[in-house]
DNA sequence: TTAAACTTTGCCACCGGCGTCAAGGTCAAG
DNA sequence: CTTGACCTTGACGCCGGTGGCAAAGTTTAA
């Protein structure tokens, strides 16, 4: 299939595909004239491509992991690519961890400061977890199913 | 305090506190030659400031979120502040657990492709979690979710 | 006095993923 | 043929925190 193809099925732009594929992380044969071919495979490839992205990798990084995920008999660079992993595994967990502090932090200031219970939503307290709030007059960027 | 003081006292550089200073998050007198004099609360606050940071909010996030803390009773924006800490939670639980899943991933790849046990530390099995060196964040098994 | 160590402000560089032209080739439909 | 959709490569822009350099003033030590 060709760019906005993989495109429109993945959810990635095609100017982001041209820019795995340049960077070697999306293998794609050449059509005679000169387009990009991709297999079904690829599809596959993108989602663990964006995710890893995701996951504040970047693409040298990710180029690295793609081959521990199979499909090639790769037996090479994921040592270090275990390393870089468990790196961001431990990031993550250390911004986690800072972000729970925070958040406690902060509703027990917005306790005290609280006064007026005011006319908000009265789902949205500050010292309740998430639960995944949809709004937003603002941009589209919504973060992908992941 | 001076700004140099102030750096080594905290770790960021002086230039990361004249930048903080600039986008007023660093509140600071001035001495008669115009060098900055920072009060010893300053380290309490460039702490709460790269700890925001870490997690990924911008300087101007961070401006919002600061008076949440307390120690002057400012009131206002803590409306909007909130909701940007509410997304941030929420991006950052996300990659958590686009983490977990490449985790899972990338361990059962390698079980696969494992062959020949390495000759490597046997402590680091890579279907194990990190673990965590030191006062690592707890491996909590809280929201799964999303 | 003079050099060294610090300070100030201001501006430019960089990184990295991708948006966004721009200039041009290909191809199916009208 | 022409149009228009789609493709190609190449180059520039952006964001935002910070590094680095420059020009200039201050303070301190020798």
């Amino acid at each position: 299939m060709r760019v906005s193809e993989l495109a429109q099925r993945t959810g990635a732009s095609p100017r982001a595909l041209r820019h795995y594929d340049a960077n070697g992380l999306l293998p794609s044969q050449r059509l005679a004239n000169g387009y990009r071919d991709f297999p079904e495979q690829a599809i596959e490839r993108v989602r663990r491509i964006r995710l890893l992205l995701a996951i504040g990798l970047d693409l040298e990084d990710v180029a690295q992991l793609l081959p521990c995920f199979a499909e090639t008999g790769e037996l090479t660079p994921c040592d270090r690519a275990q390393e870089r992993l468990r790196g961001q595994i431990a990031d993550i967990d250390a911004k986690m961890s800072a972000l729970r502090a925070t958040r406690r932090m902060l509703a027990g200031e917005l306790r005290q400061w609280a006064g007026p219970p005011a006319e908000r939503d009265p789902a949205r307290s500050p010292d309740r977890p998430p639960a995944e709030h949809a709004e937003g007059p603002r941009e589209e960027r919504r973060h992908e199913e992941l």
